[in-house]
DNA sequence: TCCGTTCGATACAGGAATGTATCGGATGCA
DNA sequence: TGCATCCGATACATTCCTGTATCGAACGGA
């Protein structure tokens, strides 16, 4: 059993050694083929190790991912956080976009991977419940951020408030990320996305052009 | 060997039926365990056959998912083409939304299968090929409409031209998607793409909100 | 350094899916 | 109806993966 439910054994500094090699590899496997077709055997190959490390560690496949998952998305948000968290109560919309498009663009492998969670959630409700607290971290950053700005940039009526606003953020991204999964083109996406969050963001009774 | 290179077989009737039954098990049993869990026996088993009857049909299971795809999303696509091509040249940007949405969104099980291709699809580049032109088509469809409403109801300008807009749509089509998996709320990601739509395609100058 | 504990390697048995070869019945055409 | 062809069922060999049980080595505390 991977989980220890009684007293909380002491974890040696191998396991936590081990432990991290078997989900940074698990992450290249999945990128590369999919979680629905890797083995335990395959991420185990990765690592380095045997299947015993694995047992050792994980219970099932799932487990490891749903480990895999909540680590990644976490930095991820944190960064998201910072990203946003920089500037002033004024919000900057062209920098602040950039900012938060080259985190959330960065890294191909990652949105491969985090749309295969995606797929894995659809069909496993208690998976997708810890999907969805992150969207929700994620839309409260967002949130909260454009609340801390408004009054210097208005909201778009259409889009309601903060939360409809951050909603609408997160679409696009996930919008974007489905066609540069396709295309492979990140600049294009970056570019592309930083469109479309300024088209959301800003009114265009306020806008230039 | 499915495909035949050679001379023309005549296609018996029996055939034609067995393929469908199989396309619509595969259908059924890849929204149910995801395309990366299922097996061709899971499938054949659906169908009702043995797995004799699948090899003399197709070669892989990859080769009846490309074919499955192809299929419903054809069908798709003429019905998001049907509920455009509708009413006159002034574009009603509430009623036409309303339509297509309904179309877009009518069976989350479908949603799950195409997510599946997209993850499948990004792996393998000649299947992205497919689904790459299928978008493509889509988005014609969206940009066509949007040109004949043109000088009725203005484009904003941000999206850039016609094109710019349909890929708008189609990246907010594609993140209310990634929503509704997640929640399943299918009466919710219609309001939320209605409102997106709205705030995407119309100028808020001429907004009365 | 010594010792109890923990960790990961190895070996094994069982199960599941794949692909092929072959066969008998169904099908379409005359 | 008779016949040649086509199609799907069946049986088989093979491969891959899983999960468990066991063992030796690494580890950490004294």
């Amino acid at each position: 059993m991977a989980v220890n439910g009684g007293a909380p054994q002491r974890v040696t500094r191998r396991r936590v050694r081990t432990r991290a090699r078997l989900l940074d590899a698990a992450f290249t496997v999945f990128a590369a083929k999919g979680f629905g077709r890797a083995s335990i055997e395959e991420v185990c190959e990765a690592a380095g190790f045997s299947r015993g490390a694995f047992y050792s560690n994980f219970a099932t496949l799932d487990e490891l991912f749903f480990a895999l998952y909540r680590e990644r998305a976490d930095l991820i948000a944190q960064q998201v956080a910072d990203a946003l968290a920089g500037d002033g109560p004024g919000l900057d919309v062209p920098a602040s976009v950039d900012r938060v498009t080259d985190v959330l663009l960065l890294d191909v492998d990652w949105l491969l991977v985090k749309t295969d969670f995606l797929v894995h959630a659809a069909r496993d409700p208690a998976v997708a419940e810890l999907l969805l607290d992150h969207r929700t971290r994620l839309r409260q950053a967002i949130a909260d951020r454009l609340v801390r700005a408004r009054g210097h940039t208005p909201i778009p009526a259409v889009l309601g408030d903060a939360e409809g606003a951050a909603h609408a953020v997160v679409a696009a991204y996930d919008g974007v990320t489905v066609q540069l999964l396709l295309d492979k083109d990140v600049h294009r996406a970056r570019a592309w996305l930083g469109q479309l969050l300024t088209a959301l963001l800003t009114d265009s009774s306020t806008r230039s052009g």
